[in-house]
DNA sequence: GTTAGCATGTAAGGAGTTACATGATTTT
DNA sequence: AAAATCATGTAACTCCTTACATGCTAAC
């Protein structure tokens, strides 16, 4: 999977950001935060962070170490560390969006302009629209009776895009309508889909 | 991500049971079975075809290859080959839920009794369940207010492993009563599905 | 006093990607 | 004649995980 290098980077800073952490720390809210798909190991953070370290990107912190405490090594953002943050929240092309990387930079979106988010939302639904289009293309003409199980992986496969086309597309109207998405997307009790009207704006 | 060695195996394994093929041609089939997500590389997959040579699991067809046809190397299960999916697909640990490989699993399930379908399927469901509880809580006591984009991600994912347990609670539903999903949690209108009965196998 | 959780790391290796390299055949 | 797509491979590299190694501190 793509997750390319910045990837670890960019949540480190982006939780440095909200203030000072240790390595421990900073991998249970990685977690926390992306923890529905993958959790991050200690063989991947604490040598990220010595690159980090040394790349200048991050400090230890002179710390509000308490005495009775067990020494932890507590990191803090660098002025170069903010700049780089800056230069990859400001990046607006395909690295941006793509599957790796998209739920990192929408978690740290409150630090961006409305302007940058709009073009990382939109550019991550027509990647995904792009990809709609080619399976259903796929699923018409292909075995759908020659393996059962096959096209019923397909076919959920079509749904689940379907809906984070969706979710893409309330998002945005919501940053159109300078609103918060606000929780009808919920598929809790609901029948189905609230046909909540998702467009003034003309789709795509 | 843990798709261990065995996936792409397994995903050769399961198509050349269907007849032979060719490595481009694998590669296709492949892309558009799981495509959805991530696309095999032909550095992935031709490397992996010698390596099932040398183990004997398939072999070069002797072949149906037209002579006006540019020479192509046509691949053919073994009887090794065809032990080693048979043990494959029986497997009912975690390894078969895993996130990387249930899928490629399910596309198979074609070839396993509805015994070992049904906890596969149980098995992941209850995977996807631990998750849910655990990100739930999560999402209870958090910064709920402090990072509004962090907070509708984490809805977001809660919302989509509460889709994929409908999805695997539906097909277990399906295999136990003899029918095939019925499409009741689709999202589309479409009425389809022809709703064959899979088979007259007692539960369980 | 022992278990569970805190805390930091390293080494080895797995699984896959990208980029490179090569050439035939079909379509435009 | 050029471009697309068929077809097969290799080499280098990336990102990440598992397993190992170590030791402190809090709770039971």
């Amino acid at each position: 999977m793509a997750r390319r290098a910045e990837t670890i980077e960019m949540a480190v800073l982006g939780l440095l950001h909200e203030g000072p952490l240790h390595g421990y720390e900073l991998r249970k809210r990685l977690n926390l935060m992306f923890g529905w798909g993958r959790v991050l190991s200690y063989g991947s953070l604490y040598p990220a962070l010595k690159k980090m370290l040394r790349a200048n990107l991050i400090e230890e912190a002179t710390s509000p170490v308490p005495v009775t405490r067990r020494p932890r090594i507590v990191y803090d953002v660098t002025e170069a560390g903010h700049a780089e943050f800056e230069r990859l929240m400001s990046e607006v092309g395909p690295t941006a969006w793509e599957d790796g990387n998209f739920d990192i930079r929408f978690a740290f979106f409150g630090r961006t302009d409305m302007e940058i988010r709009l073009r990382v939302l939109e550019g991550r639904r027509t990647r995904l629209q792009e990809r709609l289009v080619r399976i259903q293309q796929d699923l018409e003409r292909t075995q759908a009776e020659v393996n059962r199980y096959a096209a019923e992986l397909q076919r959920h496969g079509v749904e689940s895009v379907e809906r984070e086309v969706r979710w893409l597309s309330d998002l945005i109207q919501a940053e159109r309508g300078h609103t918060l998405p606000d929780q009808s997307a919920s598929a809790q009790p609901a029948p189905e889909q609230p046909a909540q009207p998702i467009s003034t704006i003309p789709d795509h």
